[in-house]
DNA sequence: TCTGGGGTCCTAGGACCC
DNA sequence: TCTGGGGTCCTAGGACCC
């Protein structure tokens, strides 16, 4: 990633490895910014990596998986593939449906279903067939089957939501395990949250059960909240709806939705939460210095003995 | 791919208000 | 008192992505 930012400004961080560069402004041609950027990235941290240029974000995305697709030979996948601006719908036309950024298993069984079987059939296909079967977004997957994507590259990332989650080696119907699991969780919640200097105005609960069933339930709170205890307590809350003593337990998530930016609250006297704050930002600190284990809340620890 | 841990976006229905 | 239409907010679930 500090190569790309070293290369333009507008990098837009997609995943842990995968990034959009806006070089719009740079003045060499795409194909050769490209190979200059690989070769570095090669030398500085002996990483293989493919690249797609094209005129769009939608294009590139596709075409950087088409040349992986087509140089998977042996060893790693180093390909580099530039879709001259003008040539995006004959490129994407001959590629199954499957290729389109944003079709899945589902979708492109119902395409395959509805006699589309490449990014052409679909560009051909009328958009109110697409519309009627798909809604809103038949539309934009008519407009992208045509090559045609406006999403500017973002290059500031704001976190919608921050959740942690863990599946049991074993289901579980350990009511108390559960409970316990949940109070971990909430602490990385919330400490991740406290990181990012954001509260949630949503708790969010999401448990899987053994047939892998998947259910979540939300609250919404009166104020919005970084703190450990409120999103444990909400959690175990929601916990209780849908928790069926008979039905064990394969995952179990906490999370933090409708985040917004930590503001202090102007009051007289220091509330019972706000002196909590500063414990967790104090414990949060002694974590970074010495480790996740050194440090736990002691009622926490005679609670659990008591439960052992 | 019988299934890990994050995320995002969209849809549909219900409650509530004017 | 009942009905209609439209809008917003909230909740739950599904599809998809890396």
């Amino acid at each position: 990633m500090e190569i790309f930012h070293q290369l333009s400004g507008l990098v837009e961080q997609v995943s842990v490895d995968e990034a959009f560069i806006d070089v719009t402004d740079l003045p060499e041609p795409a194909e050769q910014i490209a190979h200059a950027l690989q070769a570095r990235v090669k030398l500085d941290t002996n990483l293989p990596c493919s690249i797609g240029a094209a005129s769009n974000k939608l294009v590139a995305k596709i075409a950087t998986d088409t040349g992986k697709n087509q140089s998977r030979t042996d060893g790693y996948p180093q390909a580099i593939l530039c879709v001259p601006a003008g040539t995006e719908r004959i490129f994407l036309s001959p590629l199954p449906v499957r290729a389109m950024w944003g079709v899945g298993p589902k979708m492109e069984s119902i395409l395959l279903g509805m006699g589309l079987r490449t990014i052409g059939d679909i560009a051909n296909c009328s958009v109110d067939r697409l519309e009627r079967r798909f809604g809103k977004s038949g539309v934009d997957l008519h407009q992208h089957a045509l090559g045609i994507d406006n999403r500017p590259v973002t290059v500031s990332y704001e976190a919608k939501s921050i959740s942690q989650e863990v599946t049991f080696a074993r289901d579980t119907a350990d009511l108390l395990f559960l409970r316990r699991t949940l109070h971990e969780l909430a602490i990385k919640v919330g400490y991740r949250m406290r990181c990012e200097g954001l509260c949630a105005r949503v708790i969010r609960l999401k448990l899987r059960f053994a047939d892998f069933t998947t259910h979540t339930r939300q609250v919404l709170l009166q104020a919005p909240t970084d703190q450990d205890s409120v999103i444990a307590g909400e959690a175990e809350g929601l916990l209780m709806k849908l928790w069926q003593p008979e039905r064990p337990v394969r995952l179990i998530g906490v999370g933090g939705a409708n985040l917004v930016e930590h503001v202090h609250q102007l009051t007289l006297w220091e509330s019972e939460t706000q002196k909590e704050r500063k414990l967790l930002i104090a414990l949060d600190e002694l974590r970074e210095k010495y480790g996740k284990e050194a440090v736990q809340r002691a009622d926490h620890i005679r609670k659990r003995h008591k439960e052992e």
